[in-house]
DNA sequence: TATATTCTTGACAAGATTTGTCAAGAATAG
DNA sequence: CTATTCTTGACAAATCTTGTCAAGAATATA
């Protein structure tokens, strides 16, 4: 199982993108310098991304990338699979033979840590995760006043 | 979040000194041949373990490891805490900066991605783990048996 | 004591992967 | 026609993983 920056990338860009649905096409240029990734690597990401029609791109002036569907309708998981391709936590990509040909005694176990992981990023949209980072930062700024008024 | 092989062997040759538990200790060589694992990449791991209080180790003719705990007192997240040293999701290793010094979009994404793995994997003992491998495995069985017998 | 066994430690190296770069080319807006 | 922006293929440096080895220390047993 790796979570590389590939994926962790390409879900902030993917993030960057929902928060600007509005707009038309958002260049590699604005969003490598908005979140701190390197352009020609998101060049890279985007390449798959397109072909697992998630990102919709244009070329030529004021062209670039959006989204192909509704930031509610696009799962992190449908991100990082497109981007990451060793997200197996079996060591037998899910053969059941990496002892000799046969089970060996954890196979379970990282079978069932692969169902938690894709479950946990399957059930998450872009906009679910836009609207959870604004509460949590929201009640952390809100502590945060409160705490200097008070000392 | 890196799951590499070394945590997987290390879970796996774990779970068989606990499948042995009243043996008394048991060689390298043993582990090795058993379970697939190469020898001295198993010794290397074995370091690890060791120092993390996790196996008891002995010397010479009849030595070799042994679990330092009784198997439902030592947690598979234990176990890979003390071999692999990547497991964190996040790309700011929790200090929420790695967006030109502060938050990213998807920081507390990962860091619920964390806690859920961490979950997971603190909330299963060696033992946990046994018991199930075997209770799926003998369903299977019964499954079978019985498939065959219908045909 | 002599010997075979087994862990202990430090170091090293091959291979794979990740991370990032580049350049030439195609499409498009103005 | 020109500047912009994606598109594609290839390449390279850095890092990590995976695995190996050898010399040494401890221990059981004869
Ligand atoms: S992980 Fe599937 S058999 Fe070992
Ligand atoms: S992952 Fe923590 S700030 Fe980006």
């Amino acid at each position: 199982m790796h979570l590389t920056t590939k994926g962790k990338y390409a879900v902030t860009a993917a993030l960057d993108l929902a928060m600007h649905e509005n707009n038309d096409f958002i260049s590699i240029a604005d969003l490598s310098l908005r979140q701190s990734i390197p352009g020609p690597y998101l060049e890279q990401l985007f390449r798959n991304l397109r072909k697992a029609g998630i990102l919709t791109s244009h070329r030529g002036p004021g062209g670039g990338y959006k989204l192909s569907r509704p930031s509610n309708e696009i799962k992190i998981g449908q991100i990082i699979s497109a981007v990451e391709d060793r997200m197996d936590a079996t060591q037998c990509s899910g053969e059941g033979n990496c002892s000799a040909g046969s089970k060996c005694l954890a196979h379970n176990l990282w079978t069932d840590l692969n169902n938690q992981v894709q479950s946990f990023l399957m059930d998450r949209s872009l906009e679910d995760v836009l609207r959870d980072s604004n509460n949590k930062s929201l009640t952390l700024n809100n502590n945060k006043k409160l705490l200097i008024a008070a000392g």
